[in-house]
Parts: C-alpha cells; sequence; structure tokens
DNA sequence: TCAATTAGTCAAAAAAATATGACTACACAA
DNA sequence: TTGTGTAGTCATATTTTTTTGACTAATTGA
C-alpha cells in the first residue's frame, strides 16, 4: 500500500467495479438469466476473451456475481447474479431514471 | 461515430461519468456544499490540476454541477449540484448499503 | 510595484485499462 | 484421431486515463 487512503466515498469501490468497459452490459445480460464466457464473446461485439473474462472474474470476486460449474451434459460454466448482484438492480434503475 | 453502439447498458454513461477518478470524492464534497477548484486541490491530495479541472468540467457538461461565478469581494467560482445532481445522492447512498 | 490567490490551459510523460493473437486443456461426436 | 465446443491464460501491443510541470491571466493586498 502507498502512504494510505484517508477518507474516500463509501460508494466508489463499486463504482469503479461496475464501470469497467463491458460490465454494464454483462451485468444487464445477467439480470436476464445466467451468462456464459463463449456466449458474451458472441453477444459482446468487439469484446475480446480477455476483457471478458477480466469482467467476469472481478464481478464473481467481489461477491456480485456467482460461479457455477454446471456438470450437466455440455459441462460448463454459468454466472449468476448473486443476492448482493441482485440488490443492485434497483439501483440501476434508479440511475437510469436521472439520465 | 463508428459503425454504431447498439443496445447498451442506460445507466452506462452515468456510471462511467461518475466513475472517473476523483469524481466520487467531488461529488461527495459538493453534497456538503460548495466546491472550488483550488480548495479541492488542497483537500484531494495527489490529484493534478488537470484532473480536477477535467472532472469539473465533465460533470458540469452532464448537467451534475452548476457552475457559478461569483462577482463578490475575493471573486471566484464556485461548482454547487444541480437537480440532477442532487437526485443522484439517493441513487450513491443506497450503493453505500450494497456494499 | 511586488507577491499571492484565484482558476485555469497545454504538451508531454507515465500509468492503467483493453485488445490481439497464440496457445492450453478437457469433453464429446464422427 | 480429427474436429468442435467448452473456458480460459499469457505476453505483447494499442488505447485511454491520469499526472507532471510549465505557463497564462485577472484580481487583491501590501
Amino acid at each position: 500500500m502507498t502512504t494510505q487512503n484517508k477518507s474516500e466515498c463509501p460508494a466508489e469501490g463499486l463504482l469503479k467495479l461496475l464501470s469497467g468497459k463491458w460490465k454494464p452490459q454483462i451485468f444487464l445480460f445477467a439480470v436476464s438469466g445466467p451468462v456464459r464466457f463463449n456466449g458474451l464473446l458472441r453477444d459482446l461485439k468487439g469484446a475480446s476473451k480477455q476483457s471478458i473474462s477480466v469482467a467476469l472474474r472481478e464481478l464473481e470476486e467481489n461477491g456480485l456475481f456467482d460461479k457455477h460449474i454446471i456438470k450437466q451434459k455440455p459441462l460448463h460454466i454459468e454466472y449468476t447474479l448473486s443476492e448482493k448482484g441482485q440488490a443492485l438492480v434497483p439501483v440501476f434503475r434508479q440511475l437510469e431514471l436521472v439520465s
């Protein structure tokens, strides 16, 4: 750590987390249902594997998404909104109203 | 414009605007009262003139802050939350609750 | 008139975020 | 055993954001 970040806006971390490139879109997709790596790669025109990978990891590490390994038939991984993630949905809606 | 940005999360622009470096802190200060360029330069340890200048301009251009030229005694400029800016305060509070 | 305070701008450098393209590894079907 | 789909990683560009430091310009106090 540097010298220490005194004060700070409490919402800052969350704002940063949610504003990265592709994050809002990924979040929006996730509101409608589970999201998958390759699906996003197809749907988000212009997004790279790397970006999607990083976005999903960060969203998961910060507890907004849950990562589920589905051992069924095709064997794949699903990302879904966690409870904390769900709690953000109304905040997003409010944000839209302000725009 | 490039090819065109189809879809998009409606809150995306606002998220981007608010998540830039120093922006959340500046916003937080503004909730307590008018903010000024040199005041922020003093209070935000590590922030550069440039960053503050850009942040204030962007917040103003996007209608979150109002810029007032105070012709009184010391003659200075004050930035205050606009109505739209005020409308964001409860959103920030909600955001804090989620964290 | 000299120095400080106000509020910036500008070009260039440094740092951080994203994209590119190659590569890995497992499962399944033909 | 070759090919397809799954889900990535990694090193290296490229792009964007932020910082640095020099400079401007008007106002005020001494």
